[in-house]
DNA sequence: TTAATATATCATTATCTACTGATATGATGA
DNA sequence: TCATCATATCAGTAGATAATGATATATTAA
């Protein structure tokens, strides 16, 4: 097995680790389960998503190593991690504050910034 | 100008941010940045991209708040815009530190595993 | 002013990603 | 066993994203 650069640097696993976190349902997802447990339905509920889409997106943050899960009969409970995923969310949201605040102070730009990749609207939130 | 939920609760903006780290060509240049801030021209060579994919990665990376910008002259300096930037990738490594440990240790997979979304291979990398 | 350099933007394209709806698997209780 | 419930997987699709090559915008030096 010839693991190149990226792979040898861990560089893929880190992008596919906040891959985890670089989306608006998995993000309901992981704030879901900072309140503890939660079994699949349950977080269908919570997040308001489809069952499949749940399953699809529990799926991915487990193969990213975000959330662990555990079979109790028929039900599937699914719980973060690790601490340090909440830690790693609190660290962005103290320092997203204070950029937000950067941000306010800042008269240059109007009120749509792109906060994205060229050509990417990526914004669905706010047409 | 109307927000919904996601922009109100700030879940689209984390996950924007996230976005940020999210990319291996980013995740290089971000690596770089940490040995102390570089020109755009620095950062190509450091990273070996090409000059124009580094400055849409740099756009996007400011557009998030991971870096800030200053010009000299004509150059640009990019630097990482605070030091909890470093921190959020501290805590990455070392939570996949052990999340890699726990892999090792368990023979239920094969040397393949997705680590993404279904039906994405995600994986250029490791072909 | 002109040429040269540093960086940003544009247009295009191939690929990736999230979502949906349908179906499959797996566990439990009747 | 069969029916039911909980969850996972599949196939298809619209739209997002990263990369490239070409061009535009500064800024400085000649």
């Amino acid at each position: 097995m010839l693991l190149s650069d990226d792979t040898a640097s861990g560089l893929s696993v880190k992008a596919k680790f906040f891959r985890g976190f670089s989306d608006i349902s998995r993000l309901r997802i992981i704030e879901a389960l900072r309140g503890g447990p939660l079994t699949v339905g349950e977080i269908v509920k919570a997040t308001g998503l489809t069952q499949s889409n749940v399953s699809n997106h529990l799926g991915c943050l487990r193969d990213c190593g975000l959330v662990a899960s555990e079979r109790k009969g028929r039900y599937i409970t699914y719980r973060l991690s690790d601490d340090r995923v909440g830690d790693i969310l609190a660290l962005a949201e103290s320092l997203l504050a204070d950029v937000a605040r950067g941000v306010y102070e800042c008269t240059r730009y109007g009120e749509s910034q792109s906060l994205s990749f060229p050509h990417a609207s990526t914004d669905k939130e706010t047409p």
